[in-house]
RNA sequence: GUCCCCAUCGUCUAGAGGCCUAGGACACCUCCCUUUCACGGAGGCGACCGGGGUUCGAAUCCCCGUGGGGACGCCA
């Protein structure tokens, strides 16, 4: 067998979905994995429904990915003139042949066809055969052309995830491989690059287990080589419907958006109908060393958030600071804060990152260090009591003579609470309400130190005017 | 309707005839840690779609049901 050669060919008629990454995700490792070529192919014959918009979105969701094509992108429309030609030696080779009828003429069968309980298919009756007489083409008609299958037989292949599957070639009739335009339809255009790009393995969305015996049959009458296929089954929304933009289905680029980290995103795509064992937090080179298609989970999978959730989580409190550090700014300025110098946002994360499973929401936790917060009154109310004035000028007075250090804070904390007698969130959490405007923190002495003393006794003053 | 595919905890999955009184992970529950909230640690709850075979033995193989999904375009 060559050398490895998959390929992802999406058709650019919208974003790049958690489907389409997922399938990307596979041909990208399996071709590492065998140390082989990754090619990314736009399927872009469908004039009406291709946008450039939508190119640029597949290709923003393949770079966010990293998922890297060795070759590529090819865009079919570019290779109109080598379809053609391809097209004319199948004519000439009588693999294939014009049909003049009609769309309407073609509804009409079909519905016929569903009425009677058949399954719809072309009837051939422009097909040519050794003794059959040909209708007479109507003039002004422009035809389209369509391929010749084989009446009998089985078309038979071992799909790397599904096992063998054989289907009938008289469940099959004669496709239409160019319209009447004379421009090639997908089936054919896929045979042709499948070929000519010399895709050993085609791996790619079940819905395509119909197409294959077709483009089997294709490649034959070309006298190409047949790739080997996988077929992926489909991934399901959270609520286990067909993901639909109604419901979820977002683009790849939406989760980054929505505060997602990419290694989350891919590991996440990775466990999701592929297993190695019980392993279920790895990198991408160990994907790519374990990537095999003999683990793939035949049946439908349920996308699930929570688990999602949990290995952003797990990411977000394991990558280096400064990495999750860069992902967080733009989303402060997001929030309106523009100068993030002090505190050091590394040192805000380091004492934050482990509270939040999202970037988003991990900003919008530590944005208080870079602008005053607004008083949660619910936890005010809670928190704050008449008594709490007396305590908090305590703390105050001690604190200011300190160095202003976690340690020295914590020592403070302490002995005011000690001389104070009262519990240690007697002090703790109207501080905490003060400072940050809610009753949940890390470690408040922790806090204060990154806060600095200065914005501490502003923000204590401004609750607590009297001190 | 016809053809094709699929079927283990709520979810993702392990499982290739005996290692299975079915393992791991998310979620959920309990407890521990604790300066609140998290994090973390320890436990717990929880599944082989049904029926027939084959076999000494089946979650694993076969058949039939049932349920779900996909395809049936001059879309890809």
């Amino acid at each position: 067998m060559s050398a490895v050669k998959t390929r992802f060919a999406p058709s650019p008629t919208g974003y790049l979905h958690i489907g389409g990454a997922r399938t990307a995700l596979f041909s990208w490792a399996y071709a590492k994995r065998h140390a082989g070529q990754f090619i990314l192919r736009i399927e872009d014959t469908d004039v009406a429904r291709s946008t450039p918009e939508a190119v640029q979105a597949i290709l923003d969701g393949m770079a966010w990915l990293q998922l890297d094509h060795d070759e590529g992108p090819y865009y079919q429309m570019q290779r109109m003139d080598r379809y053609k030609q391809v097209l004319n030696n199948l004519l000439a080779a009588g693999h294939a042949y014009y049909c003049y009828s009609s769309k309407e003429e073609l509804d009409a069968l079909r519905e016929s066809q569903m009425l009677q309980g058949l399954k719809p298919r072309y009837d051939g009756r422009w097909r040519p055969a050794a003794d059959k007489q040909l209708p007479v083409p109507p003039s002004g008609v422009q035809p389209v052309v369509r391929f010749k299958n084989p009446t009998e037989g089985v078309v038979v292949w071992d799909d790397l995830v599904k096992g063998r599957i054989e289907i009938a070639n008289a469940e099959l009739d004669d496709l239409i491989i160019a319209r009447a335009d004379g421009t090639p339809t997908y089936n054919f255009c896929v045979v042709v690059d499948d070929w000519e790009m010399g895709i050993t393995q085609v791996i790619r969305g079940d819905d395509h287990v119909n197409n294959t015996p077709r483009q089997i049959n294709l490649l034959k009458a070309l006298g190409a080589q047949v790739p080997q296929y996988a077929h992926l089954s489909m991934i399901l929304g959270d609520d286990g419907q067909k993901l639909s933009k109604r419901h979820g289905a977002v683009s790849v680029m939406q989760y980054h958006e929505d505060g997602y980290l990419r290694e989350a995103v891919l590991n996440y795509l990775a466990r999701l109908g592929w297993s190695h064992g019980d392993d279920e937090v790895f990198s991408m080179s160990q994907f790519c060393e374990w990537f095999d298609l003999d683990h793939i989970t035949p049946s439908a999978a349920q996308f699930n958030t929570e688990k999602l959730n949990w290995l952003n989580a797990h990411y977000i409190k394991t990558l280096p600071l400064a990495q999750i550090a860069q992902e967080v700014a733009p989303r402060l300025h997001q929030l309106g804060i523009q100068d993030i110098t002090f505190p050091a946002l590394t040192a805000v994360l380091a004492l934050y990152r482990e509270r939040c499973n999202n970037l988003n929401q991990l900003a919008q936790e530590i944005a208080f260090f870079y602008q005053t917060p607004t008083v949660n009154s619910v936890d005010a109310e809670k928190h704050i009591t008449p008594e709490t004035a007396v305590v908090i000028e305590a703390f105050v007075t001690k604190a200011q003579a300190c160095d202003w250090s976690a340690n020295a804070l914590h020592e403070v904390l302490n002995t005011v609470v000690a001389a104070q007698q009262i519990k240690f969130p007697k002090l703790a959490m109207p501080l905490r309400v003060a400072l940050i405007g809610v009753a949940q923190s890390p470690s408040i002495d922790q806090v204060m130190a990154l806060l600095g003393k200065e914005v501490c006794l502003q923000r204590i003053r401004s609750l607590f005017p009297k001190i």
